[in-house]
DNA sequence: TTGACACGACACCAAATGGTGTCATACAAT
DNA sequence: ATTGTATGACACCATTTGGTGTCGTGTCAA
């Protein structure tokens, strides 16, 4: 219930290496306007305005209007669903993992 | 050093929904030849080899010839690259998080 | 040795992506 | 009242993406 439509997969929306500079940005500031994020980029207003549409498609990023700026928020919530994803293959990287298969592969001759 | 080239973005590969099911399928299989792969897809053989060659550029996938046929096999260790940046996130979207928010902003009237 | 199979390497194409610039409008400040 | 700021909504464009089909080659099997 408390989670939004998720119209776009949030792997899509951090693929993108200025949507993660964007998160990471929202991340420290706690609600930032539109003008105040594009002066921390070389490329346009309308460049950044649309990164931001993606991240509030994802569920990534909320906004508000407060006057004449329209203010953006971190929702890093459903960064867990890439949490989630990532815990199955956790086993795989070990170092311990390694030496493991290798004692296994061994052993199977 | 014993690190791959990363000659691709590791969170530009995983973007795809097509690549994380490879995953998936090369996590459980140890080494699987890419007709085998491609039987699980309704997309061409083509497509599925791209989709591998991306995998293999982000370090994601190794591939040997035996015979024949090109078998692939899982390097899961650039996955920890994303677990790393999600790290960062995690305390934004613990429950205790969200409540703390909410009493924050309601103490700042 | 003759097929059938598995593959890499193209050439090709439609649609999505990531930018740009412009225009109209709402708000702020003077 | 006027001027400048912040933005949304477009139209537009080059490049990338994700698929297709085909051709040539190495390999296995009969």
């Amino acid at each position: 219930m408390s989670e939004s439509s998720q119209l776009r997969d949030v792997f899509d929306a951090i693929a993108d290496p200025t949507r993660r500079r964007l998160i990471h940005l929202l991340a420290e500031e706690e609600e930032i306007p539109l003008h105040e994020l594009t002066a921390q980029f070389t490329m346009g207003r309308t460049a950044v305005s649309k990164h931001l549409t993606i991240l509030k498609e994802a569920g990534l990023a909320l906004d508000r209007k407060v006057g004449r700026e329209t203010r953006f928020r971190l929702n890093a919530s459903p960064l867990r669903e890439v949490q989630d994803w990532l815990a199955f293959y956790n086993k795989f990287w070990s170092a311990n993992m390694l030496r493991l298969n290798q004692l296994l592969e061994d052993e199977e001759e």
